[in-house]
DNA sequence: CAAATGTCAGATGGACTGACATCC
DNA sequence: CGGATGTCAGTCGATCTGACATTT
């Protein structure tokens, strides 16, 4: 390869970023018209989980507390998602998603799985899922080790 | 899988978007001593390619021209990096990395390289390898269909 | 003159840190 | 009181868009 070794390392490294970059900026491009990306992000993991609390939204999105605070601020004014204390525990702020954030979450749906599957058209269908199961299974380890 | 199927589609989105921002804050978290980690694509690009024009840059990096502007005015303040006018076509600008770019990208190399073994440490090296393979893959169909 | 290349200035959106309020 | 959970305010770095200069 024209990396000549020394530097092979880091290829991983460069093909995830440009993959990255430019699914990005494809997503955020042709998404224009609804959500934005971090916002669909997020009711995404609302509808997969159910309700959810902050801390919970800033771990799963690998973002932080204020950044939680920050999206939620602007789902719920534009009534994709409510908010509200944990009975239990008052400190606790418990996240939801709306039946208009569903809507919401739909019509993205629709988008984004046209976008996945063009974007990702130079590869088998296997090697899709190959590459899926990878990228997950390093996230995974990494998460479970970085918990000691 | 507990997504059922129908969102199925935008698993290896999640997973390449949690990855890279994982990634990245890392990365920038471990290489704060040396140039934002930005910059060190940029030189890299310069290292494996020799000397680039902009334009050239801009594409490479999946960024625009200001952008490249932009960086490359910190790199040649910090003596990173150089400008020159190309001599046939005088609107053309063409960067160079400087001896001292290069001690920099070599210093930055071998953190990067611990960072990618530790970061991906949860895969197989085939794994890995075939991770690469397939973000390649993926990227330089896209840049080639994209031509057209 | 029209197109290509790059630069500059200003604006924007995302995420972070630090200070603070509230609750266990 | 000390630790946990969120929120708010302010800031920062990276990028973009639009206007402009220069060269072909």
């Amino acid at each position: 390869m024209r990396e000549q070794g020394l530097h092979a390392s880091t290829e991983i490294e460069k093909w995830t970023r440009l993959a990255m970059r430019r699914w990005i900026s494809e997503m955020t491009g042709r998404l224009k018209q609804g959500l934005p990306i971090q916002q669909y992000y997020l009711l995404e993991s609302l509808r997969a989980n159910g309700t959810m609390r902050c801390s919970e939204l800033a771990d799963t999105l690998q973002i932080t507390l204020p950044a939680v605070t920050n999206l939620a601020n602007k789902l719920v004014a534009g009534g994709y998602a409510e908010r509200a204390h944990n009975e239990t525990d008052r400190r606790v702020v418990m996240v939801t998603v709306t039946p208009k954030g569903l809507d919401a979450l739909s019509e993205l749906d629709e988008k984004a799985a046209e976008l996945v599957e063009w974007f990702w058209q130079g590869l088998e269908p296997g090697e899709t899922a190959e590459l899926t199961r990878l990228l997950r299974k390093a996230v995974e380890h990494r998460t479970v080790v970085d918990k000691n």
